[in-house]
DNA sequence: CTGGAATGTTCATGCTGGCAACATCGGGCA
DNA sequence: TGCCCGATGTTGCCAGCATGAACATTCCAG
């Protein structure tokens, strides 16, 4: 994530990129809050109001990197889903797929608390932060659900969970790993140590797969 | 959460509190980023620096704020669980209590979004944003979690789930409201219409207490 | 009734986002 | 080849916010 970065030119020849990568390292460091453009300029060695060539304002630059964000989000869940080894039980194997994306996902989580929530900030385009504008633009898919529906569906054999029920069982495995991720990070369980922390990842996610069966 | 205010003298006699009540009701309509601290003074029709004889700043003025608002949340769920007509088999009633305060919960995240967000909000001390500094003062309990830890405890017939998962348990169903919750108010669930937004609720309850049965 | 402690005010500093006017560079077109 | 225009950066500027120091007012206890 180093900027590149050539000779001393007046012309950055790639200052929105530069300015991504500045952008995504403070969340990195600190979380979306920190994502502050004047100091991404200043990393880049650039005057502010430059950004501004390549960014609506600061709204458009934390949404770039929140896209970054929950991709990196998605790749981890599926390095971690990839690890997994195959069973021969194709239920098995999809049990043990949903129960690698959450750790993955969980994991990530952890491991990179502030792209995390940089991946889930909100983000008020006028900054009133009234009941959020109706806004026409549909939000693209968040892979992150994506993958975690897919395992969902792979997992229903035997009918369960009922096709009715599948999306919300979706939402409800994502509320889960989601809650428990940001429970873990700012909320009470934070400080755990590492082997609670396992042990409650595992209960939670125990909760969701045999939970999600009997729905 | 209106101010007093009596009289036009020189000490307002009350500024704490109405402070208070100020940055609650800023919470209250924009969530915790709207507490600011010379808003509040502003409605209080005070000097800002007047905050600070009684706060160290606005760190602290949102730490109360978060500290009301996850009274509150406590109050709607204990007033959801009393509305809950009793059962007379004892599991059945405590299955019931369960789900009632969950409703509570996400009732009150979907009520008071703004509130609800400051009651998580996270309090950086130093605002450096790091990897939080080990702080000795222990947190206190969020009674938020208690209920619900609780309403497991009370659930815990038939050594469901066994004791030594029960805490982990206890966990596992806060993370399930909480990240239903969030994805309620600012995530991909936001927009659900009423009817949708019920059923991924209800579905959500049900793999949390048939999932915790079966830990 | 009087002086110190509480409480509020004014002024100043430094940070942020954001806009307007100006400077510089580089590539396409005559 | 040479020049002009648009893209890209820059300097200045304003407003809002957090925070601290120095000063003013008021209340209350001795």
């Amino acid at each position: 994530m180093a900027a590149i970065s050539g000779g001393k030119t007046y012309h950055h020849g790639d200052l929105r990129n530069a300015l991504i990568c500045a952008a995504v390292d403070l969340a990195t460091e600190g979380g979306p809050e920190r994502v502050v453009l004047r100091e991404a300029a200043r990393r880049v060695g650039v005057s502010p109001t430059a950004a501004y060539r390549h960014f609506d304002g600061r709204g458009e630059l934390l949404r770039t990197v929140r896209t970054h964000a929950r991709c990196a989000l998605a790749d981890a869940m599926e390095r971690a889903a990839g690890r997994e080894p195959g069973a021969d039980d194709p239920a098995l194997a999809a049990e043990r797929r949903l129960a690698a994306l959450c750790r993955g996902y969980v994991g990530f989580a952890v491991d990179q608390p502030g792209l995390y929530r940089a991946a889930f900030c909100v983000l008020r385009p006028d900054g009133t932060a009234g009941p959020m504008p109706e806004r026409q633009v549909p939000e693209p898919e968040i892979r992150a659900f994506t993958l975690l529906r897919d395992a969902l569906e792979g997992l229903a054999r035997a009918g369960t969970p009922r096709p009715a029920v599948r999306p919300a069982a979706g939402a409800a495995a994502w509320s889960a790993v989601h809650g428990l991720s940001l429970l873990l990070l700012d909320g009470p369980l934070r400080r755990l140590p590492v082997q609670r922390r396992n042990a409650v990842v595992e209960t939670t996610l125990a909760m969701v797969v045999s939970g999600t069966r009997a729905l």
